[in-house]
DNA sequence: AACATGTGTTGCAAATACGCACCACTCATT
DNA sequence: AATGAGTGGTGCGTATTTGCAACACATGTT
């Protein structure tokens, strides 16, 4: 039986005049078209395109055909409007779930351009420490810090997340007073974690450790009010005017930030739109999460 | 985008009621019609049917979509009958090559209502010992008896060929004599083989080896006309009405008949219909050819 | 003449789809 | 109840399809 979908690739080879130009509309690699186009071919027993050196022309039969295609086509795209949703625009929902610090720090505002972008769409944002289940849908994507995702989901790897070690600006003058630094203490998570652990925090030996506070925005409060050294992401720190890194000013890659949503959806037209533009925007920013727009003083 | 091959499937499922009906239709796993279901609205968004007990109902997005695609489906089969009326005009031929002997027995029988019921294919048939090559084109579909066909050609094996060993019928008051069946002889095929080999000829250890005649039906016409115990197919001795197999009526197993053709014809609808409708027709006659049809008097 | 840019094809590894064999469930018949 | 004939779903091994990268060839440019 004919394969419907074959017509798509011979539409777009008749219309682009080359291999390589119809796949690049498809959006798909050129060898796939050649391939197809010839498998198609031989399904048929018929040539639908002379070989010339600019490209493929099509053949009488090719000519027949290419009419019918089109209005085929154009009455697909009726069909593919009434699924899509009546419009063009993206519309309905979509549930994201996030850490609650990159969310405030940078996620949000894509989502805002987002939502600007495509307004008939609605984002259902749930900043959650708990791992909502991407498998039971309870959400559609999610950002999650992790060094490697579960591997029954898809997505990518936005960044590498960046962190390092800062001081409230206001104390930058005592800096220059001879061993001041050493004195200083962390600023702890828990009891078990009262010693930072990496190589950044072995830089610092002879630190010792002073409260717990196990949020990382409040332990930025706390850094920003001169309570310690707080070892914070580079895009918290850096950005906020009220902290500076202590030397050697350099940071250390801990977490990888991903976007993942479940493989059912990766055909989702709505989902991948979305995800595509958010990697997009994260990308624009990637220099912050890994710590590269720091200044040494 | 779209794939335009799932309208194919929403549509079998949408008439056929169920997953598996549907698989039927389109000749292919219930599990595949499933799974593409599923994947389809995954990538909408959207569901297309209802799941109950019976099977699969359409919901009301699945109804308006079904006029469309129903339309579609329609129009499509204009594309396809151009192409095969295009077909028949220019290479409505298949070139089929086969071994003498099944060919004059039985299969030119199944050419002949394969082309009552394809009026419109022409069939170019090489009886050919020399095994013509598929890569090149000399030849479409290959009829050829071996063991295990070349593993560049694809294909199935359409049955077990037996052998038993036969005498002239017209000698059958003879074969009441005692020790008459002991002073026959074998027909010779060549000097290397001028003692038949395999498992049957050892039922008869005693028979010399006379004449030579290298070729099965000229063996079949001796064997009638009493020049000697001939090992024939069975397909050509069981339906000979002049001859009969000799005690203990045994047959054996010697090779196998394969039906093939080149992996790049896999989609050529004309070649295949005429594969299928020749594998069935040779399943019809499975009995023959495997030996099973002879009685014992 | 050398080069860059266009064309399509091909080998190979990875991603994807498929068929098979089973399972779980519903419903009608025994 | 027990059975049988429907329904759809799922794990797994395999077959097909795809993308990548390297080619070979033609054409136009430097």
């Amino acid at each position: 039986m004919l394969n419907w979908d074959d017509l798509k690739f011979f539409l777009a080879v008749s219309r682009a005049g080359s291999v390589r130009a119809a796949a690049e509309e498809l959006k798909v690699n050129h060898a796939t078209v050649s391939r197809r186009i010839n498998s198609f071919e031989n399904s048929l027993g018929q040539r639908l395109f002379e070989r010339t050196s600019q490209g493929y022309v099509r053949t009488r039969l090719g000519d027949e055909i290419f009419n019918e295609a089109a209005y085929l086509e154009e009455r697909l795209s009726n069909v593919e409007r009434r699924i899509m949703g009546n419009d063009e625009q993206l519309s309905g929902e979509i549930r994201v779930t996030m850490p609650d610090l990159v969310a405030e720090e940078l996620l949000l505002e894509g989502c805002a351009l987002f939502c600007q972008q495509y307004p008939q769409v609605e984002l259902d944002i749930v900043d959650s420490i708990k791992l909502l289940n991407l498998a039971n849908r309870e959400a559609d994507v999610a950002f999650r810090i992790v060094k490697e995702p579960p591997e029954y989901l898809i997505g990518r790897k936005l960044a590498v997340l960046h962190r390092a070690c800062y001081m409230a600006k206001k104390n930058l003058p005592l800096l220059k007073k001879e061993g001041w630094l050493e004195q200083q203490n962390w600023i702890g998570w828990t009891d078990k974690q009262r010693r930072p652990i990496g190589k950044i925090a072995k830089e610092y030996p002879r630190f010792s450790s002073k409260h717990k506070i196990a949020n990382s925005k409040l332990q930025a409060i706390a850094t920003r009010n001169g309570m310690g050294i707080g070892i914070l992401p580079c895009f918290v720190g850096d950005r906020d005017p009220e902290l500076v890194r202590i030397p050697p000013y350099t940071s250390e890659e801990k977490y990888d930030l991903w976007i993942l949503s479940h493989p059912d959806l990766r055909k989702n037209a709505k989902i991948q739109t979305f995800v595509r533009f958010m990697t997009e925007y994260v990308h624009g920013n990637k220099g912050l999460l890994e710590g590269q727009e720091f200044i040494e003083p």
